[in-house]
DNA sequence: TTGATCAAACGTGTATACACGTTAGGATTC
DNA sequence: GAATCCTAACGTGTATACACGTTTGATCAA
């Protein structure tokens, strides 16, 4: 699909091992990254890694202080919950869209997406359930035919995951969370786009209100000492 | 109010007059952005040449192309409209929260702003008009408490710059938006969410419909040969 | 012992140098 | 005369070198 022959540039591989390694958790948020380090440790001088780490902190994912090096991005729970009513809205437009504009294929799309979930839910697979969960979001950014909010969606979403990811440990969530996209598939097939906005608005924000209970261990972990 | 004390890096400096030539459209669509040319230009060497490019390439406003160089980005006119509608959502978002949780002194400022249109809509200054109204849209943003999503609507906003500042020219409208602007004000100060955010969807809208007819003569601009 | 001051090491920010892909221009061939 | 191939110049991508601010450790004074 992605035709494109090579990244050809290593700035943009390293922007991703490195973005992988922050969103996996290898990299904590508040961690230094030391340029030399880093250089060293994908073998390479600092020029493509400096470049790197300008473009994740255009992306918000990384914290450049003049002088002072890069850090992970600290990310404090109140600018986090924020962050998820907006991807929320954000949300609640591509469903709204959707509604009006999928395409048959489309629904077949966002169907077997759902249905993929499933099994992960059913297999009691949280990392699995995770990814399903992911495309079948993806599913919904595509069908409101605006590419521009595509990819703002996605954008978001990715810089959400490292928080979103400790959502699914949660007790019953996998069930709820496959119900609710079930509501969500029977809105935007009916056609009814407010419901359907309405129902991933909330589908979205309830992890950003739970996170509030969760954001203490979070911060408790980007801050060991003090 | 911004007590950052210098910006202390040649690339963030360099980044803001790169962007300041583009958006002003000193720099147009499609134009090709020499490193060396720019780094002589400026008088600095081309690293942070290529930094500021990397940064601006990351908020969209430059392409750049693998080995090929990089050009001031070109927007389809397909594509301006799908940010309008987004730029109007996210707007209607920071009115609908602006609604529920502006202050006092917030309802001061956010009149203070419009009464200031309308001095430049009666002094016919569409150059005045255009900062004017910016500030105003900015109290709204500001007033919604989402710092998240003011940063968005701000930076969705200085990147539809240079497309928008085409529309003033359009008669009577400065006092259409001036109108629109009245309603919208009286719709956050009321506390009714809804409309105002009905409404500043709509005014943010029309901009992007008008576009439709605007887009032609904006191609012809950014693409002279062919 | 604790506090401040200073100096050296460290790391970022910028400049320069070099390598490779891209592109444009000219020569050759059909 | 037009098209293609080759070649050389150009410009990007990466590496290296250097300058300056920041930080840290030690020394000295209270």
């Amino acid at each position: 699909m992605d035709h494109a022959p090579a990244p050809l540039r290593l700035s943009e591989q390293l922007c991703e091992k490195i973005e992988e390694q922050i969103v996996t958790g290898l990299l904590r948020p508040g961690a230094r990254l030391d340029e030399q380090e880093l250089a060293a440790a994908f073998g390479v001088s600092r020029t493509p890694i400096r470049e790197a780490l300008i473009q994740l902190a255009s992306a918000g994912l990384v914290d450049m202080r003049p002088r002072r090096g890069a850090v992970v991005a600290e990310i404090e729970p109140h600018r986090l919950c924020e962050m998820f009513d907006v991807m929320a809205e954000l949300e609640a437009m591509c469903a709204r869209l959707a509604a009006r504009r999928i395409s048959e294929q489309e629904i077949v799309a966002l169907r077997d997406a759902h249905q993929a979930c499933e099994s992960a839910r059913d297999a009691d697979n949280p990392d699995a359930y995770y990814w399903l969960n992911e495309l079948f979001h993806r599913q919904i950014y595509m069908a409101s035919h605006n590419g521009f909010l595509a990819e703002q969606a996605i954008s978001l979403h990715r810089r959400l995951r490292p928080y979103r990811r400790l959502q699914l440990r949660v007790r019953n969530r996998m069930k709820v969370s496959y119900s609710e996209h079930q509501s969500i598939v029977d809105a935007i097939v009916a056609g009814d786009g407010e419901r359907a906005a309405e129902l991933i608005r909330g589908h979205i924000q309830v992890q950003g209100e739970r996170f509030t209970d969760l954001v203490a261990s979070v911060r408790q972990l980007s801050s060991p000492a003090a």
